[in-house]
DNA sequence: GCTATAATAAAACGAACGTTCAATTAATTC
DNA sequence: GAATTAATTGAACGTTCGTTTTATTATAGC
């Protein structure tokens, strides 16, 4: 009726986080009540309190450091390299990897934002501003270098990041199509999208940046 | 304390219907109280019963005429002419004007699919596919014919839809750039992506897509 | 082995939820 | 103008919600 033989505050904290993650994904955050999650950890709703001081608190850490991991993912994916097509395969592999990988915590932090008070949604938000910036600086580079052929630069950074994201709707792992395929795939319609190879060999453009794609993934 | 002057129940259920998909579409459909939405109505919550037998059939019902519209208004778009690139150009202005115009149905229809019944869910999710399966025959037909270049035909068609429905979650009208110009941009994007144009004009293509475009809007 | 503390259970809080029901009044029909 | 129907109110139902409080037990330090 009190503390658990093997209770450890650590790996229970971590049991709800991930508990969360997958419930708020299937159900919602507002349709997921603390007793269910509670009970998906094997533990009294109370004692959720410990951890998190409130629901809403729970979601935010959820959103934060998930956008954090992206933010991570790209500062160590970032080439060095200023050529604008290397830069824009790397950040299209990485969104890809990292959004599949995390198809969950993807879907709370597109899905919940308007779960969030008004002070955390503009810091979930800044966060992801951030993180577009740095795909409409590469399509800019790339244009102004003329290796891109870009009619609207914000436009067309909205347009491949929801194109991307969009794979966390209907992939399922293990179907079809493996992750390597489909980064494949996304990289040549990209790299069509932006114009990059107008130097008269567009139509083998994308099996060329599909036959980087497979490198890259295989390593 | 009953019946109050003027009251009409066509006119009530229609104030429901909009004031629900506002609602729903701004807080979501399970932090949307029964009390908010007749509040925004001007009722008292047990009216809201007469128009609609419980929240969740409200909810099937905006979700389920939505879909009918789209589905009608690409009927009727829908050109008889049998070149690819203009049913692509048909459907690509048909989407984007129509997500545009019921933004915030549009919106509840994608977000709130988690809240319908597995039955109501599968009849929503029939009506997505067929629409969906439009835009696969036309991708189809043009790669057959050879007049676009496309990799996956599948998920090409899921890239497509999910760059233009992205399309409602940053256009807000009245801004920087009108319907009009956004969908000529998304036409020319749209174009380079599935590779119409590989005929040596590859890098005009996009000016031409979005000259069509610029005509179709006029109308 | 005692003490301090970390981790949890159990019960309760008031508030809000979707929904129902009976009563009441406006509009319509005859 | 009486009877009928349409539209709505106001109060209530039982349930569930997020959260708090208090008590209880396991673990760790000395």
């Amino acid at each position: 009726m009190a503390r658990t033989t093997g209770s450890d505050g650590e790996k229970t904290e971590a049991a709800v986080r991930e508990a969360a993650v997958n419930l708020i994904a299937r159900f919602g955050y507002e349709a997921m009540s603390m007793r269910q999650l509670a009970a998906e950890v094997g533990v009294q709703a109370a004692a959720l309190y410990r951890y998190f001081p409130t629901k809403e608190e729970l979601l935010f850490t959820l959103m934060r450091e998930h956008m954090e991991g992206l933010t991570d993912a790209w500062e160590t994916a970032c080439p060095i390299s200023a050529d604008p097509v290397q830069r824009l395969s790397a950040y299209v592999e990485n969104h890809i990897a990292f959004h599949i990988e995390r198809r969950h915590a993807t879907h709370v932090s597109n899905m919940e934002l308007r779960s969030l008070s008004p002070e955390r949604l503009t810091q979930i938000l800044r966060m992801r501003t951030a993180y577009e910036k740095e795909l409409r600086a590469i399509l800019r580079d790339g244009a102004e270098a003329g290796v891109f052929s870009i009619d609207d630069t914000g436009l067309t950074a909205m347009a491949l990041i929801q194109m991307m994201t969009g794979v966390i709707v209907w992939f399922r792992p293990g179907e079809r199509l493996s992750i390597t395929e489909v980064t494949a795939t996304y990289l040549s319609m990209t790299m069509r999208l932006v114009g990059a190879g107008t130097d008269g060999e567009t139509t083998h453009d994308g099996a060329r940046a599909l036959g980087r794609a497979r490198d890259a993934a295989a390593l």
